[in-house]
DNA sequence: GAGCGGAAGTTATACGTAACACTTGGAGGC
DNA sequence: GCCTCCAAGTGTTACGTATAACTTCCGCTC
């Protein structure tokens, strides 16, 4: 009958197996195969699992200096509901002075009051998207592998980036409206500096400027329903000749764009049409369905483990960028013909 | 110049500032006031900062025994993007063995392959929201403090838990649509085993049952858009009387109702009301803004950790249920009169 | 001038694990 | 009959930190 009040140590189960504790972490370790018999393996083995022993985790990152564990910094929360839940918890913890991780069940989600503080516990490697200059410092600080997500390559980072093709994207959408017959565009651009949102506007400005005749008018919004409506319904009203589609940065200021429309008495796709990018469940729930660009994320999180394993490994990281697909629905038409 | 291959220790610090480890452990640990002199202090800062020391906090969490981290297990990822970046990550680092740990900046995501292996390294508690039966005797095995979130209190698990009053939202839907004429009544349930879904079910039955004539009709759907489609149609062109209005699990469920409802030519509310439950972004992209019973998402996470909080310090949490608010937007009318 | 107490440190140790270097007891070769 | 070699382990150490216990020096009091 051992000491049950604590967590049980590979000690511990050796004491039960009759066995030194080098042995119990060959065994446990995988690596006895010629050092310890099949039978006092198995005994090892038993006797851990009566126990209930886990490894002590801190124990075993210290001593081997490696988590085998990355972290994956994402821009902001999208998540609505789990998000709330996140920020209040985490808030309450911080006054604790706890931090926070996130586990997803059985997908995911994820962790901390300061990431560099709480996570470098742990950290052989980080992915990065779109983040604060500031948070890069730290990053960088820590000396720990990175790979960027949706950055501008030709940055001083000096870290390896995997990028969706979002140029090619803007050049589908840009092409398919032009094709329709568009001449006139909103751009309903998202009010965030990142790289990726100059991507949009720059790729969408080069590849009309191959039309003659056509002009782009930019309204910036914060990337959210009501962001999106205000400065649509801003835009559309101004002076000048009504523009005859509405290209959005992402499927959410879509979605805004939508219920300005609706508010100026505007029919989709019939008096303007509308593009959005990403193709969330929300372009699919809303009438008309919205065409939009599709980007495979789970490709794109694919991809940046890869460049950060081939780092990890030593190995070149290749800075491919990730093929994307316009989907053409119900939300995009010729234009009105003037009267 | 001190060995810059590895990364600086507090002996790094201690041999720089010309004290002993266990100073600067003191200063940097904030404990020193009368045990070190100002300007010893200031001298170990100094060269603290000029390493760039950061304590490695593996080695602190074994030697604490602690590590004033909670792990947050959510049931589903609802995020769309992020969710699909960290499925096809995790997927990756899992194969070379490697886990992953999302964080959100500046709010908030989460972490890891196996939950409990690689997570137990840094946790001292955790808060679990409607979990697999497995999931949950894991965490039981690890002896860690627990609270639930969503789940049935009179569950064996002796955990604490923290409810939203999902019962009275359903009450509070309820007597809106009775109030406004409605008896036929179609339930769109989410065909997930949940202790929060059993609860909408049976409130709803047993507050229709207070008013007589009234008939409840209940649909089954996973919880996404298309499921919700099919389902909706499914069960509105049953034979009999026709539901007036139909009451969803959740807002995505409604948004996928919606579908079906314009796709039988159905208007909403004229010819039929729609009520969801969550308040997302969704209900009010959707035309028109749905019903629904906000939950304060944030609110219930604060008291989830204020909960986890007082089990840590060796309180008894309180298990109060957090009250929630029916909003009532455009979705829902007085029932069609029969011709 | 002896003793005391506090300031300003230092020394030593333990947390739990992984792995290197060593030991021991036979079996086999010549 | 002796040497070698291998299987099957064990003893020991180090990872970097926090802290309890100890030391040393000095200024004061009586």
């Amino acid at each position: 009958m051992a000491r049950s009040s604590t967590r049980p140590t590979s000690r511990d189960v050796a004491q039960a197996a009759g066995v030194s504790q080098a042995a119990v972490s060959l065994v446990l370790g995988d690596k006895w195969r010629g050092r310890v018999s099949e039978t006092t393996a198995e005994r090892v083995r038993e006797a851990a699992r009566d126990l209930g022993y886990r490894p002590n985790l801190a124990a075993r990152n210290l001593r081997l200096g490696r988590t085998r564990t990355v972290l994956l910094v994402v821009p902001a929360l999208t998540t609505e509901f789990f998000a709330g839940v996140y920020t209040g918890a985490a808030r309450v913890a911080a006054a604790h002075g706890f931090g926070v991780v996130l586990y997803p069940s059985p997908e995911g989600i994820g962790p901390a009051r300061d990431p560099f503080a709480s996570a470098q516990a742990a950290l052989d490697g980080v992915i990065a998207s779109s983040m604060a200059a500031d948070a890069l410092t730290a990053i960088r600080g820590d000396q720990l592998p990175l790979v960027m997500l949706d950055s501008d390559p030709t940055g001083s980072l000096g870290a390896a980036t995997v990028n969706l093709d979002i140029a090619d994207g803007v050049r589908q959408v840009t092409t398919h409206l032009l094709g329709l017959g568009h001449r006139r565009i909103l751009h309903l651009a998202a009010d965030v500096p990142s790289w990726t949102f100059e991507v949009r506007a720059r790729e969408l400005a080069a590849h009309m400027a191959t039309t003659p005749g056509t002009e782009i008018r930019t309204a910036r919004a914060p990337i959210s329903i009501d962001g999106a409506l205000t400065a649509t319904e801003a835009a559309l009203t101004a002076p000048g000749p009504r523009p005859t589609a509405v290209v959005c940065d992402d499927d959410k200021l879509a979605a805004g764009a939508y219920k300005a429309l609706r508010r100026l008495g505007l029919r989709i796709p019939d008096d303007i049409s509308v593009t959005g990018l990403d193709d969330l469940a929300l372009a699919t729930a809303i009438d008309p369905e919205l065409t939009t660009v599709r980007l495979d994320a789970e490709l794109f999180g694919e991809h940046g483990m890869h460049a950060l394993m081939a780092v990890l490994e030593g190995r070149e990281p290749e800075n491919r960028d990730i093929p994307v697909e316009l989907v053409v629905r119900g939300s995009t038409a010729p234009p009105p013909t003037p009267a």
